[in-house]
DNA sequence: CCGCAATCTGAGGACGAGCTGAAGGCGAGT
DNA sequence: ACTCGCCTTCAGCTCGTCCTCAGATTGCGG
């Protein structure tokens, strides 16, 4: 995944934010070594800043689709409707207006990657499936009724199954959050729990003064 | 729909922007297994990359020409022109030049079924078919007056049906609206529901905090 | 076995998403 | 100009969901 932005700050925080959610992540400040750097690193997504030094963002994102398969979201001014219109006719898979919340861009991010089909939109662990696109949890066949914010919770779990997971990290991801209540992940981790564990073993272990991992025992 | 297309990302990308648009797709990276493809799903229309490997896409456009009366849009190399020529003479009723625009791929498919006549315009949810052509829902065989607003949704919603779509969704792709009142999107599905639901059990779902979905519980 | 800290979980209140009936406005057809 | 149908807005209501809080429970070091 490569982010190009050159008001440093934001960048750092995108990529920060993006490499929390599993991705990995090159920052560059404009566009110049681009397509060395789509063949280097063949990156499966590019954020792109509109306003760029040299060539802006849309003469970049030409350049990507000529020559690769990479999904594009684009970062565009607050009211610019005409720079979001551009974007997408030329071909952008989504933007994200700035200024805006990091937990939004991740979630466009792995939206668009996810449509694209980088991402299974179904992750299995276990006898568990859970299909983000479809909002839909089963476990052993059997459809599971899960809220808005569990679902979120879970999904994130299963996209980082095998890792484990700090509150805090769940508490940017799932709620966008900097820092907060942990008790507020624990409810609903226990809420979850009580859902999907039902009629099975455990999936979500807690790994005690770290976090929690989704993680199908043998 | 078929998609044969050996570069991966571009298939992929292919794939889920028709899909998007409604399509029911497959995709395969060449064209080994397409005399069986064609008997198996009976595609309305083929899309086909010249660039293949083992037979490449101008002898596997006779094969179709020959065993069925899908459609062809062919992607043909950058400025082929003489490949171009050759794929025109040779029965395709479209061609799209690499590198393309996605938008502009889907309206030329859309484009070659139209004037085919094929758009697969129906959609079968349960016991309800939506004709987006015609204009016509069908319940259990019996024909339900909507009105434009409300056809316009059903048929969005049949596009992507099973999966969730937010009511932000609902308001760009029925309305064209970047962001509105979400009352409006509730409305209307107040009033779909009304009429499909009259006679038959819950097809268009809430999912709370996320939105909408249509789908025929099992 | 004890004490502390981390984690779990049941309960309740506040909040807001979603549903729907009603009414006003607008455009097409007569 | 009038009528009719449709779209949109509005307001009231219901009910699910989320968060807070506090007591119970568990795991770990000593």
């Amino acid at each position: 995944m490569l982010v190009i932005e050159d008001a440093e700050a934001i960048g750092a925080a995108v990529s920060s934010a993006l490499r929390e959610s599993g991705y990995d992540v090159q920052h560059r400040l404009d566009g110049r070594q681009l397509e060395a750097d789509l063949g280097r690193f063949r990156p499966d997504l590019v954020v792109l800043d509109v306003m760029l030094p040299g060539r802006d963002g849309f003469q970049l994102l030409e350049v990507i689709r000529r020559s690769s398969g990479a999904g594009v979201v684009m970062l565009t001014a607050r009211d610019g409707v005409p720079d979001r219109l551009r974007g997408l006719s030329g071909g952008a898979d989504d933007y994200v207006g700035k200024p805006f919340v990091l937990a939004e861009l991740v979630a466009r991010v792995s939206a668009v990657l996810r449509r694209l089909g980088r991402t299974p939109s179904t992750v299995q662990v276990g006898d568990l499936v859970v299909d983000a696109d479809a909002g839909v949890v089963m476990r052993a066949d059997q459809a599971i009724e899960l809220t808005a914010t569990e679902l979120r919770l879970l999904v994130y779990l299963a996209a980082q199954r095998g890792r484990v997971v700090s509150k805090t990290q769940i508490l940017t991801a799932v709620w966008g959050y900097e820092d907060y209540d942990p008790n507020l992940v624990e409810v609903h981790i226990s809420a979850v729990r009580r859902k999907i564990e039902e009629h099975g073993p455990r999936l979500v272990h807690t790994v005690r003064g770290l976090g929690y991992v989704l993680r199908a025992d043998e």
